[in-house]
RNA sequence: GGACCCGUGGUGUAGUGGCCUAACAUGCAGCCCUGUCAAGGCUGAGAUCGCCGGUUCGAAUCCGGUCGGGUCCGCCA
């Protein structure tokens, strides 16, 4: 070994040991005949002091040094003179007298600023140059989290009796779900693996073979284009149990969540109980599946309050089977013009036709029975009585001083709408509280949907979930009312996980098939496998999938996942330090049969 | 497939038609300095403003295109 001793670990109690360091020079400070040398390695920093009086050799090697160049320092830990402490860093009490100076490498002026005071690089830089960003203590800091949360995880379910079980990474291209990436058969000419976009067949066979507690840290794959929450590869924690209900598995996501965030980022809160809302709650209340629960804010339907007004727009929606939904914005009453219209075009953009707002002047405690017409400003103002205005905020939750953004649409519009206006007011209003981890599950997603475009129905999740057992029936007479098994976790409006109990009856199964427009022969080509298996014996069985990507970077506080993967591609799918994806030569594309259009 | 934002010394930014012979900070190089910790002081080098074309007497700045990055919509069962 090169050293004996970890830069980071220094403290007082160290004081007079000889030890030997290497690491990379993160600061050097040349005062002339004393050179301070801030040493790093993967566990910190310390202060190496080279005295030219004391030991001219080290000294003369640390004029040569600069940032990044690799030294080896042997030299004694000395408690730093009166006054000269650095509270700042954890080895801020000691610093080592080098003796030795040895240098194993240097290196070039690096070509973007490793100081994590300095401003963020360009991340296209930082992609480039991904093995010297690594170097920074953020990056870094968020790979250890991500192997924290991975190993408890495994620690997790393992004391629970699960096992890891490997799936293939060459598998079989489906037609649900995302774009496959295709992998091309030499030894069968024009045909093609995929990439598994999750391991959801190979795990539920795994259960029907007797793998009663399954899991997997599974790495998957979708050719999608990309968000800041989306790669093209991602890892996901898959879970599969047998002889289990919904109640079984939200208990043990409950569990392993909870546990996950309170013992690795104690200093944040977490919500508990998980509160639970159907799916069509949390349409209606929040606007989407994926509520960010930090904070209130919530949508009302307003459809009532509003057909009594002389207001034509809320009347027409309404006598057209529309309806008239809102929300209450905290002390945004006033609102200059600008920020209202600002909104209305955020409202049109999404679909609205256009956005009422009323604004409450006066104090949080000033009542609303106190409102008068002068206190009340908007666009509509002429058409809606005091009793409409105080009923209308009533059923919002509105103080004086809020501003209400109404929107008067079909359901699913001013759901929408709506939701993104929440979104964009809690953001905007700082609302949400950055210590706060707001679980919460978001169960009852319908089973089916119908697809205009294809006249056929569509499952929004997952074609394996099964309905509840009291809507079997209602696959043959109304499939939209059909309420599935089916679970998201939530946090903080991201989609941490989503899972399901599975149809393990031949017969539930086709019948859903049947509705997503297969036909007999395709099932047989396209499931047969999974089909076929489902008439042997096959358990209850159910799980989930999470997104570690996100979790991690939820748990560390960042924006997005490129800053939680240890290589990440950018958004148009590329990986810049390697230059993948890169042409090929011709010979590999004969031996696969393949030729390029252009 | 679409919308929006960004691209200026190594890095981060300012500059939105002539005052730009491109500014500031930091980094880099040299010199000085024995207690700093984002050390300090002095001196210096370093940019044809992503690329192509156009408008104009004149373009970093306006217009068109293109390339690259980012955010979002569609997409992601």
């Amino acid at each position: 070994m090169y050293k004996n001793t970890s830069c980071g670990s220094l403290r007082k109690l160290d004081k007079g040991r000889e030890v030997i360091l290497a690491g990379w020079v993160h600061r050097r400070r040349d005062h002339g005949g004393i050179i301070f040398i801030d040493l790093r390695d993967t566990s910190g920093t310390v202060q190496v002091v080279l005295n030219q009086e004391l030991f001219p050799d080290s000294y003369t090697v640390g004029i040569e040094a600069r940032p990044e160049w690799v030294l080896q320092i042997e030299g004694e830990v000395s408690k730093r003179p009166e006054g000269t402490d650095n509270p700042r860093n954890p080895t801020g009490g000691v610093e080592v007298i080098a003796h030795k100076v040895r240098i194993l490498n240097s290196s070039k002026v690096p070509p973007f600023d490793l100081d994590e005071e300095a401003p963020e690089a360009d991340e296209l830089l930082r992609l480039k140059y991904r093995y010297l960003d690594l170097r920074r203590a953020t990056l870094r800091d968020n790979l250890v989290l991500r192997h924290k949360v991975v190993k408890y995880i495994r620690d997790y379910l393992s004391q629970r009796d699960f096992i890891e079980v490997e799936t293939p990474i060459l598998t079989k291209s489906t037609p649900e779900g995302a774009r496959d990436y295709l992998v091309p058969s030499r030894v069968h000419p024009g045909n093609f693996y995929a990439l598994p976009q999750s391991p959801q067949q190979m795990k539920q066979l795994l259960v029907m073979g007797g793998v009663e507690r399954y899991f997997q840290i599974a790495r998957c794959f979708r050719d999608e284009d990309l968000r800041a929450d989306r790669q093209p590869e991602f890892t996901q924690l898959d879970l599969e149990m047998g002889f289990v209900e919904e109640e079984d598995i939200l208990g043990l996501m409950e569990d392993l969540f909870t546990g996950l965030a309170e013992s690795i980022v104690p200093q944040k809160k977490v919500l508990k109980p998980f509160p639970r809302l159907s799916y069509a709650d949390s349409m209606a209340r929040y606007g989407n599946d994926r509520p960010d629960l930090r904070f209130q804010m919530e949508i009302a339907d307003l459809t009532d309050v509003a057909a009594q007004t002389d207001f034509q727009v809320f009347r027409n929606t309404v006598e057209s089977g529309g309806v008239v939904m809102g929300l209450a914005a905290p002390g945004c009453a006033g609102y200059t013009r600008r920020q209202i219209d600002d909104l209305t075009s955020l409202a049109r953009h999404w679909g609205a036709s256009g956005l009422v707002t009323v604004a409450l002047a006066g104090e949080p405690t000033d009542s609303l029975e106190g409102l008068a017409q002068e206190d009340v400003r908007s666009p509509a103002s002429r058409f809606l009585s005091l009793d409409d205005v105080r009923g209308m905020a009533q059923r919002l939750g509105a103080n004086r001083g809020d501003l209400l953004l109404i929107v008067a649409a079909p359901f699913d519009t001013a759901a929408l709408v709506l939701g993104h206006l929440r979104q964009e007011m809690g953001h905007r209003l700082e609302l949400a509280d950055p210590d706060l981890l707001a679980f919460g599950f978001v169960i009852d997603f319908p089973l089916l949907q119908w697809n205009q475009e294809e006249a056929r129905w569509d499952s929004p999740h997952n074609p394996f979930s099964a309905p509840k057992d009291e809507h079997i029936s209602l696959m043959d007479t109304a499939p939209e009312k059909a309420i599935a098994k089916q679970y998201d976790l939530v946090c903080n409006g991201v989609e941490l996980a989503g899972g399901s109990i599975r149809n393990h009856l031949r017969r539930n199964q086709e019948k859903i098939f049947e509705l997503m427009g297969h036909s007999l022969e395709e099932m047989q080509v396209q499931f047969g496998q999974i089909l076929d298996a489902l008439e042997y014996g096959a358990p209850p069985h159910g799980g989930f999938a999470s997104g570690i990507d996100r979790v991690v970077m939820l748990l560390g506080g960042q924006d997005s996942i490129r800053e939680v993967i240890a290589f990440p591609k950018t958004q148009s799918a590329t990986d810049y330090l390697f230059g993948a994806p890169s042409p090929v030569h011709q010979r590999q594309l004969r031996e696969l049969h393949i030729q390029t259009l252009d």
